[in-house]
DNA sequence: GAGTTAACTTGCAAATTGCAACTAATAATA
DNA sequence: TATTATTAGTTGCAATTTGCAAGTTAACTC
């Protein structure tokens, strides 16, 4: 089911966006390519979800599919894949931001700074920086737990 | 893994909220409770994606337990069960809605009126007043072509 | 009190996930 | 140039989850 071929859509956008990323990790690879500056498979590997190599190639290769985001070999080191997010890809910036406030606002060990989560989406190319810059931070926090 | 007990979370907003929702079906239950209005175990059974009754149960049982929706037999007739949202779940409209401009500016199939789609979310309330009416619609709509 | 309805539960095959180990191609290093 | 490391995967397999059909139980309806 994971290609949507066999199960029949109804017409709902919402059961439309599902059949694109109603699953585990979809979104966190989203977020990656979206706010978190990534493009490689590697840098993928290394968040702090750590998901799967099994499981990304087959989400990387259904989002391609799909028409989310686009796939090439970098030009100046032929054994790197570039990973960039089509413009459909980087529409879902705003459902992602939705989730980033409906998890900071219920969420108490959350990681991300209110100042991020309160802030109004109107200014949503500014919150967008700072969240790029924020999960940088985040996911050093992390690794310096991971040690530990 | 469906109880988010086994798998620990990162920390991140997103994380997070997939811990919830990251699924197949359980915004599509949120979304008739939201925007259908719903509340009962059949109505849900009801809705065009066909959503198989142990898995309903599943993830009502998933939602009630992490506070998303709250449980109560109805007093004027004792074999029916009202499921309503709680504060928690119903402040997930802006995550449904976000999904649904997407959606809607994506599918060429959407049976979602534009209209609904390209409205600013600036008017909410409104907005969701309209989801829930040309839901309504909707839903004949499949209804009677899945006559034919 | 016989039939119906609502809300589940059960059984089971098929699909998906998660983990660990392995591979092939390219790049860096000695 | 031979050796080692890195990148982007693949493979095998056990455990979990899904999807479908059929069955169950308690409460209403006539």
């Amino acid at each position: 089911m994971s290609d949507g071929r066999k199960r029949r859509l109804s017409g709902c956008p919402i059961d439309y966006a599902l059949d694109f990323f109603g699953d585990r990790w979809t979104l966190l690879v989203i977020r990656d390519l979206l706010f978190g500056g990534k493009r490689h498979f590697k840098e993928l590997m290394e968040s702090p979800e750590r998901i799967a190599s099994n499981i990304l190639t087959a989400r990387l290769k259904k989002l391609e599919e799909r028409g989310l985001i686009e796939r090439r070999s970098d030009p100046d080191n032929r054994k790197q894949v570039i990973y960039t997010l089509t413009d459909k890809g980087r529409d879902l910036a705003p459902v992602l931001v939705e989730m980033v406030r409906w998890g900071g606002r219920h969420d108490p060990n959350s990681l991300c700074p209110k100042s991020v989560v309160t802030r109004l989406t109107r200014d949503n190319e500014r919150l967008l920086a700072d969240m790029r810059a924020g999960m940088a931070d985040a996911v050093r926090t992390v690794k310096a737990r991971a040690r530990r």
